[in-house]
DNA sequence: GACCTGCTGCGGTTTG
């Protein structure tokens, strides 16, 4: 190995003899920055490690190398490292990656999911080393069902190392991987070095809160300083035919073709040839637009290169597709919803492109990131924006071409380098709850300090106080809800419904999952739809990209036999809530607005809609405005995101009007401008995050939230709610 | 008007 910088030389001789020769052997010319500043940071010092860099960084090895030269020639019985990863595929891929290494210096490593192979976990625990490669849930259920085992596998870690961290900061799993971590170490009395990996992500001093609660300062932070690569973007605006309303569907012959026609008609011919990804935003439309690709195929007499992947399609058909898009020997664009934006390598695509503006800068960034990815080869992004015909009875909204407008404004924050930061979770109370009982039935009785102790130091719980746990508990001990009992010695242990809870298999993950129907074809299985499909022997069903009917139906296990057919019609996919907009986006919305730049990389159409958007923007006078008519509605223009706006919503709800959040701000039905601006101007003070909270209809939204007491749940409303509440005052300024 | 993610232990039978 030549090295070319005199710091390289220096981490490249601090690895193993054996690491050192197997770089030599992948014919690596130098350790890249982030690989070099890494191995210094775990070899040199002490501390967690937050590792900052994009896809193809190389940074799993840049974490693994110093990690196994550590860990080599560690004798004491036990494992050495965990690897937690958000994917089973993710695990594979790093066990593939990792396996030959390892066995060469001979240090054991072991998958440890649901779908690994059951002999390699005996094995481990029989002589408990190396390393493990393994899920959170998979976490969960050896610490639950298995603790004597847990406790001699885990007891003395040396590392932990997360992978796809950003995945971990916001939501459920994130709440519960960090007390199980903090779980982890109550067996040993150990705290293993924490050696977080991530996508570039927007506040690396939450993730590094996150990794470390204790002393985030602590935490040795490495960014990627490479620059991503040049970016190549273009807007393509369509116009939706007049009769065209709702949700995607099927192509129907003998119509005009509507705009999801055109995309297709453009993307087919540009995209063929060639490896890429298209976003779709929804099961439904990946659906949708994979039928129309299939079907330009058919009728131009060509091999079909395009293909759905989706959350709802079998692991095989995901599988295969991923196979061929890594392999590139054959062109291949695969329409997907997210499940392409995590990490499982795909290798690199010739373009991405969107149906629809962003929501987030975050996903926008995540999926850029598959692009461009080869040295010197530019990112390029084609984003598909359709608005509707506009006729005399349109919402004046839509007259604001706001999805247009919109995408705009996400391609300057993307230049601006902005990325939503991670807000409070919601689901604390749900997981707490859900851990309660974990850390009961693992120790077969518990302390309500202990517990609570437990939670505490695992970080984010830190918004339940001393009290609010021991409400939770009680209430949890209630006779009718008989999740706990205690015992006269103050000892809690599970009761009725806890056990039954616990027992589940369900219980494992904190997130919930729907009953379904699968999808069975002369003995492949295609995939689930919702069991709310109402489905009959001669239903026709569009999925996985062909069309079928369905032959057989068995009601007990669930499972449809379908044979393929000339027509179909999409299935139902169970929606929820939607994605919400941050302030910074809605507020840039307002900028595109009020400013006449035209960008270059709009089509004709593009800069069309964006005209129409801003002339309509002047004509309802938004600059000095608020309000908006509609009918006998009126719109509330806030200029703000989601989570203002659903506040602003509880507060004219709780004033008796009947109201909705949307994007760009609250529409009130029924009401004139005057009489929202008189209800907001008959305030004397704006009320509390407590006072609202007594208005909030939906306060159960997480898995077990079900079982916690309202008077929680409301209060943590006003926790998770506060930064929105405060900033009242200023927004009913701006609207009266 | 959204998306994604995960899963034990035991007793029985079969196979090498």
């Amino acid at each position: 190995m030549q090295p070319s910088a005199s710091k390289g030389v220096d981490s490249f001789d601090r690895l193993h003899p054996q690491i050192r020769r197997w770089i030599r052997e992948q014919g690596w010319q130098e350790l890249r920055d982030v690989q070099d500043r890494t191995i210094q940071a775990i070899l040199g010092g002490d501390t967690d490690v937050l590792i900052a860099a994009s896809t193809a960084s190389g940074k799993t090895e840049a974490a693994f190398l110093p990690v196994l030269t550590r860990v080599a020639d560690r004798t004491a019985p036990g494992v050495s490292v965990l690897y937690v990863s958000p994917l089973k595929a993710l695990i594979n891929d790093q066990f593939r990656r990792l396996d030959m290494l390892c066995e060469r210096m001979e240090i054991p490593i072991t998958r440890w999911h649901g779908d690994a192979p059951q002999g390699a976990k005996t094995r481990i625990l029989r002589a408990p080393r190396g390393l493990i490669l393994i899920t959170p849930e998979s976490v969960e259920a050896l610490l639950l069902r298995r603790s004597a085992d847990a406790e001699k596998l885990l007891g003395s870690l040396d590392f932990v190392v997360i992978d796809e961290l950003h995945a971990f900061l916001q939501g459920p799993r994130g709440l519960q991987l960090a007390s199980l971590l903090s779980r982890i170490e109550l067996l040993g009395g150990v705290r293993p070095r924490r050696i977080g990996l991530s996508a570039t992500i927007g506040d690396l001093a939450l993730a590094a809160s996150w990794l470390n609660p204790a002393s985030p300062g602590s935490v040795a932070i490495i960014e990627s300083s490479a620059d991503g690569p040049e970016l190549r973007l273009q807007v393509r605006g369509y116009v939706r035919e007049p009769t065209e309303a709702g949700p995607d569907d099927l192509e129907i012959e003998g119509e005009p073709p509507k705009a999801l026609d055109r995309i297709a008609d453009h993307a087919f011919e540009i995209l063929r040839g060639s490896n890429n990804l298209f976003f779709a935003g929804s099961r439904r439309s990946v659906e949708a637009l994979a039928d129309r690709f299939r079907r330009r195929a058919e009728a131009a007499n060509v091999p079909n290169e395009f293909f759905p992947h989706h959350g709802s399609l079998s692991k095989e058909l995901r599988e295969e597709l991923e196979l061929r898009l890594k392999k590139g020997d054959a062109p291949t664009t695969a329409v997907a919803t997210t499940t392409l934006e995590l990490g499982v390598d795909i290798g690199s695509v010739k373009s991405v492109a969107l149906l629809g503006p962003p929501r987030s800068l975050s996903s926008l960034r995540q999926r850029l990131g598959r692009s461009g990815r080869r040295q010197g080869a530019p990112a390029v992004l084609r984003v598909y924006v359709r608005e509707p015909h506009l006729a005399s009875d349109l919402d004046p909204l839509e007259r604001l071409r706001p999805d247009i407008v919109q995408t705009v404004a996400a391609v300057r924050l993307l230049l601006d380098h902005f990325v939503e930061p991670p807000g409070l979770d919601p689901a604390v109370v749900s997981v707490a709850l859900h851990q309660t009982l974990s850390m009961i039935a693992q120790r077969g009785g518990a302390r309500a300090d202990s517990l609570y102790r437990s939670l505490r130091s695992a970080g984010p719980f830190a918004e339940i106080y001393s009290p609010d746990y021991a409400e939770l508990l009680r209430w949890m001990a209630r006779p009718e809800v008989a999740l706990l009992e205690q015992a006269p010695d103050g000892l809690i242990m599970l009761g009725e419904a806890g056990e039954r809870l616990v027992a589940g298999r369900d219980f494992y993950a904190v997130f919930e999952s729907d009953e379904e129907w699968r999808l069975s074809n002369g003995g492949r299985t295609l995939g689930v739809i919702p069991l709310s499909n109402v489905i009959t022997v001669g239903s026709l069903l569009a999925f996985a990209g062909q069309r079928w009917r369905v032959v057989a139906v068995d009601d007990r296990a669930k499972v449809l036999e379908v044979t393929r057919h000339r027509s179909g019609r999409l299935p139902k996919f169970d929606r929820r809530s939607v994605e919400p907009i941050h302030d910074r986006l809605a507020a840039e919305m307002r900028a595109v607005y009020q400013s006449a730049d035209v960008p270059p990389y709009l089509d004709a159409v593009a800069r069309q809609l964006l005209e129409e958007g801003r002339q309509n923007f002047v004509e309802a006078q938004l600059a000095v405005r608020r309000y908006v008519n509609a009918g006998g509605d009126t719109h509330v223009m806030t200029w703000r995101g989601f989570a203002m706006n659903s506040v602003l919503a509880v507060l004219l709800t709780a004033a008796g009007l009947e109201c909705e959040a949307h994007d760009l701000g609250v529409t009130v039905a029924n009401a004139t401008d005057n009489e929202v601006m008189g209800v907001l101007g008959n305030l004397t003070t704006t009320p509390s995050a407590q006072d609202l909270s007594e208005f909030v209809g939906n306060l159960r939204t997480a898995k077990y939230d079900a079982f916690a007491p309202e008077p929680l749940l409301r209060r943590m409303w006003t926790k998770t709610h506060a930064s929105a509440c405060a900033r009242l005052p200023q927004l009913i300024k701006e609207l009266s």
